[in-house]
DNA sequence: CATCCGACTGAACAGATTGCCCAGTGAACA
DNA sequence: TGTTCACTGGGCAATCTGTTCAGTCGGATG
C-alpha cells in the first residue's frame, strides 16, 4: 500500500533544542491531553502506525523534549495551600552554599537565579500564611541572604502549562 | 494469612487538603522516580496487593493530590532556552481583561496575581534574549499594563520538585 | 461484648497492550 | 542509481489491566 507520510518529513535541526514537526506536537498534546492512553490508542487517534507513535516518542524522550511523565501533585491537596514567589539578595561569593542551603528545604519548589534586582527567585509552598513565616524564616535564616522579598500568590489564572507553546513550536516554526 | 496492614491506617482529614500516609507517600515519590512502572510493578516494590494500590492511586486521583501524569516538557528542548519572570503592574479593574491577554500568549507558561509590589507575576520563555524582547512587547503590549519588570533567569539549581514536600507530608503528619 | 465497616490480601479471569520482530514502500540524498 | 531513513501493516509471546471474589484484620459503634 502506499505511504502517505513524505509531508511529514519536516522536521529540521536548530542550533539549540530540537524542533518538532506536526505530528510530534500532535502526540505531546494528546498526550498531556490524556494522559492515561496508550500508544496504540495514540495510534488509532492519530491514524499512524503503532511503530511511528513509538518511535516517535523514544526519540522525543532521548531528545529531552519530553523529560518524562512523572505525577502532577498538588502541594494544595497535600495540605499546602499558600504558594509564594521569594526573590533573594545573595551576598556576593555566597551562591553555592545558598543553593546548597535552599535545596534542603522541602517548602522550596524551585529556585533560580536571575538578572535584575534579585539574584535569586524561588517558588515557596506553605501550609498557611503563619507557617509561610516559619518557612521564610527558615530560607531566610542563611548567612548568605541578605534580604528577601516576597509575594504571597492570590489566584493562579493560568496554571503551568505547555501545550499553546508545543502548537506554535510544531506549526509555525 | 494474617495480614499486618493494621499500621497503614495514618490517613487522618485535614481542613484543608487531603493527607497522605506513609504508603501514599511511597507510590507518589516511586511514581515521580520511575513513571514507567505500573501498577502491578509498583505493587511488587512497595510489597503490598496490586488492588491496594490501585486503590490507593483511583484515591489520590479523586482526591486531587495526584492531578495527572501529563508529559514534562522542556522549553528549551522545543526552542525556547530563555526562560524570564516578570512582574507587572495592573491599571486598576483590568485584572480579567489581563488575564485573558496573557492567556493568549503561548510564550507566557504560567500566571498568578500576588501581593506585594507587583500585581501579577508571570514565567516567559523565548528563543533567544532578542527574542523575549518581542515577547515582553507582546506581553505588555495591552492597556491594562502598566507596567513590567524582567528578570531572566540564568540557572536552575533546584528544578520544579515535589518529592521532598511528599516525604516531609506523608512521613511527618 | 458482639457487630459492622473499611482496608487489605491473594487469587483468578478475559481482554487489551507492550516490546519486539519482519518485509515492503516511498522520499530524500549523494 | 543506490543507499538511507521513516513509515506501514502484520504477527508473536509475554505482560499488564480491569474486575471480581472470598477471607482476614483492626477500629468504631452500640
Amino acid at each position: 500500500m502506499p505511504t502517505d507520510a513524505g509531508f511529514l518529513y519536516r522536521m529540521t535541526i536548530r542550533e539549540d533544542g530540537m524542533a518538532i514537526d506536526h505530528l510530534d506536537g500532535r502526540i505531546i498534546v494528546l498526550l498531556a491531553r490524556e494522559p492515561r492512553i496508550g500508544v496504540l490508542e495514540m495510534s488509532r487517534r492519530l491514524g499512524v502506525a503503532r511503530g511511528t507513535v513509538q518511535a516517535r516518542l523514544d526519540r522525543l524522550q532521548s531528545n529531552g523534549v519530553i523529560r518524562g511523565f512523572g505525577p502532577e501533585v498538588d502541594p494544595a491537596a497535600l495540605g499546602y495551600p499558600v504558594t509564594a514567589f521569594a526573590t533573594l539578595q545573595i551576598r556576593q561569593g555566597q551562591g553555592a552554599d545558598v543553593r546548597a542551603h535552599l535545596a534542603t528545604v522541602p517548602e522550596v519548589l524551585e529556585l533560580h537565579t536571575t538578572t535584575g534586582t534579585g539574584d535569586m527567585m524561588c517558588r515557596l509552598v506553605a501550609r498557611s500564611n503563619a507557617d509561610l513565616q516559619r518557612v521564610i524564616d527558615r530560607v531566610v535564616g542563611f548567612d548568605g541572604i541578605v534580604r528577601a522579598s516576597t509575594a504571597i500568590v492570590m489566584e493562579n489564572p493560568v496554571p503551568l502549562r505547555i501545550i499553546p507553546l508545543v502548537e506554535q513550536a510544531a506549526l509555525g516554526e
